[in-house]
DNA sequence: ACGGGCATGTAACTGGTTACATGATTCA
DNA sequence: TGAATCATGTAACCAGTTACATGCCCGT
């Protein structure tokens, strides 16, 4: 439901057109979450068929305003006061690693190898633009920022313990085959 | 593709069939990530579909035994080599405080202040846990686990730093209002 | 006899996403 | 004039998810 609120909250800000929401929605974002234009009225369509906005007529040639409703407007701050469940959120990485843990070490090495260039290589383009952004006193961006940054950072200290222990692991189990 | 991918990268460990999958894929979670049962099925279509996986005629009672074909194991490959981008995943309490942003300074401070009472909450309870799972010498559950508290840890970092600059940002427009 | 877990499946819905069609405005 | 951007919309697809129907088998 993330396009769905965040069209709705920006909303809530000020009546807008699909098209402005598009634009602001990438903007607030700091380019981090980029929608298809068509997919912004996709959304306004379901939105107004539960009734959580509404349109004015045209006025100045084709531009509908989108407005909140009233439950429109509930419904916002129901999602803004509901904690986001990291547990909930089924995440990619983790059910890639644990199951690559299931099959040949080679394959979870890989699997672990790739990931971490791949983040250490991200976590220093963070680390360039990072002062950039604070130039341009773009508080958006740089929060933005910071949160990949610092979830990066997990995923790889993550990374770290999980080769560690499977290192471990198979070191056990080198043992256990010596002493049979 | 998570659910699909993941239930390929079972199937290709061994030959399994539906229900097998289901209670495989929770265990190997450690209970973070449940499917309905349903699900397992109509992904199995899908793939059979898109000729990834395979099914054996029943032998013994109603049970199918289901097995990968050689584009599945393509297909798994490529998605076990192909690193989880964070920038890419769409990340819903990024977008709730950066939206939060643009409304009024109270409601952005409700945000902050539910997620992190929650996200501190859940990692007290992973902490109780931890020891648990480690004397049950269950790895996979423990690296899921380790996985959960250090993203909740940089969560609970990153929603420290938004409160810090947007409590700067105040200050300095409060500022700008007394030098008027 | 029956409740619960094992087992298979389908119909239907949701939200996210894209490809495509259409036309207005703006500016070089 | 013609490309780029602004602007609106629709048809269609996909993966994830649920509710529901069905029946087998096992232990009490």
């Amino acid at each position: 439901m993330s396009v769905r609120n965040g069209i709705l909250a920006l909303l809530a800000e000020e009546p807008r057109h699909g098209y402005a929401l598009k634009s602001e929605f990438s903007r607030r974002t700091a380019g981090t979450w980029e929608l298809n234009v068509g997919q912004v009225y996709t959304t306004l369509a379901r939105l107004r068929r539960d009734g959580l906005v509404a349109e004015d007529e045209p006025v100045d040639g084709p531009r509908h305003r989108w407005r909140v409703t009233g439950s429109g407007r509930g419904a916002l701050e129901k999602w803004l006061g509901t904690p986001v469940d990291e547990a909930a959120s089924r995440n990619e990485l983790i059910l890639k690693v644990l199951l690559a843990l299931g099959g040949p070490p080679d394959r979870l090495r890989l699997v672990l190898d790739r990931q971490r260039a791949f983040a250490m290589e991200r976590l220093q383009e963070y680390t360039r633009a990072r002062p950039v952004l604070a130039d341009a006193g773009d508080l958006s961006a740089e929060l933005a920022l910071d949160a990949l940054v610092l979830r990066v950072d997990a995923d790889l200290r993550w990374l770290d313990r999980c080769e560690q222990r499977v290192a471990d692991r198979e070191r056990e189990s080198r043992l256990d085959r010596g002493s049979r």
